[in-house]
DNA sequence: CTAACTATGTTACTGTTGTTAACATATGTT
DNA sequence: AACATATGTTAACAACAGTAACATAGTTAG
């Protein structure tokens, strides 16, 4: 349970307009889409007017981009909690951290469209990057210590890469409906774990 | 040189109006992007007043609509003469459907994003879907032939997922920019052909 | 050829949205 | 207490999607 819970405080102005706003924008788009999210509605949702957003976000894109590096950081959280259910750089906790991908975007499918996008950031790219390449690590650290590699080199990058590709290719067909055009049901699971041995070079 | 030309006609009210909104609202998806397009915009393009579009679409997404259609067509068109280049059914022309995949991305990035969107396109999803099963159809036709075998069955399908799976994948980190995030250059083209190579199953 | 019909365009209007400006008040600081 | 700063409000604007009432070009039936 991550919400964060309503205190209106009463106090100051709002208590917490700020975390509010960032908390509704996350429901609006998982429940209308980045498209569908408007900043009136999220001013309802918090209760205030719509100019009061603008104390806190320079533009509609700022807000959404916050939203986006939420997301990109919570991504990182779950990847790292999946693989952490296995031996250490193994098969099996590498295609963890591709099922945790994967089922993010399921779950939060707008949020992860969101949390990959340029044109909504303009302006803070680097910012969001740096938290993504964040979240990229625990990919790399886990591919890094499967080949036995002390560092994150070369290697563990070109070994590494296929597999987030791939993964990330499945989240985007998944919540894009792409699954039924094949006439077959697509086991998920199992996508992720083939992919993972052929695409993984073998031990040294 | 697919432009429709513009053609003025100067009897019939506009002469195309609809093929032209198609067209304006194209050009404008890939300046701005969906989200950056105004119907409005569209029709100072095309030079008529904001209520004539709807003669011709029900909504804005009606006409994104078409915009997705059009573009899954030519996708389809573009693999399969990318591919005629090799021998068919092998791992040559079947590599060349990928960078004919992750070319269309590049190349018109926003278009991409359209067509592969549930959201916009709510009440004709299974429209969309028919045009881009039959786009699917060329990598399949070539997997079958590859395999050798004589109709399109769950054996090609199944060996035909993963390699869409990761051109899409690579598609989409392509145009968000997400390739920097590995610290050295991704070479697209290796990409598409070392996965092919591991992806397909061997011949039998 | 004309009358009726249909297709396609226009102008005028509505309600919603993102954003800014001018103003008001709470909080923190001296 | 006096001031500065942070945070909120109301009022307004322009842009936009979509609708209604109207106008006219093309097509078809008699």
């Amino acid at each position: 349970m991550a919400k964060t819970k309503i205190q209106k405080k009463s106090g100051y102005h709002h208590g917490n307009l700020r975390g509010q706003l960032v908390n509704a924008a996350g429901r609006l788009i998982e429940k209308n889409g980045p498209d569908g999210f408007s900043m009136s509605d999220a001013c309802r949702l918090a209760g205030v007017s719509t100019a009061a957003p603008y104390r806190h976000f320079s533009s509609k894109q700022d807000l959404l981009t916050e939203v986006a590096k939420d997301g990109l950081q919570r991504l990182g959280e779950d990847m790292d909690h999946r693989a952490s259910q296995y031996p250490r750089g193994t098969v099996d906790s590498i295609a963890a951290i591709g099922r945790a991908y994967v089922d993010f975007a399921i779950r939060e499918p707008h949020t992860f469209r969101l949390m990959f996008s340029t044109k909504e950031h303009t302006g803070r790219i680097e910012e969001l990057k740096a938290v993504g390449r964040n979240s990229y690590g625990v990919l790399l650290q886990e591919v890094a210590q499967y080949l036995g590699e002390p560092e994150i080199n070369e290697t563990v990058m070109r070994s590494s890469f296929p597999l987030w590709t791939q993964v990330h290719g499945l989240s985007f067909l998944s919540i894009d409906g792409k699954l039924e055009v094949t006439d077959f049901p697509v086991d998920i699971n199992d996508s992720i774990m083939i992919a993972t041995e052929r695409l993984l070079p073998a031990k040294s």
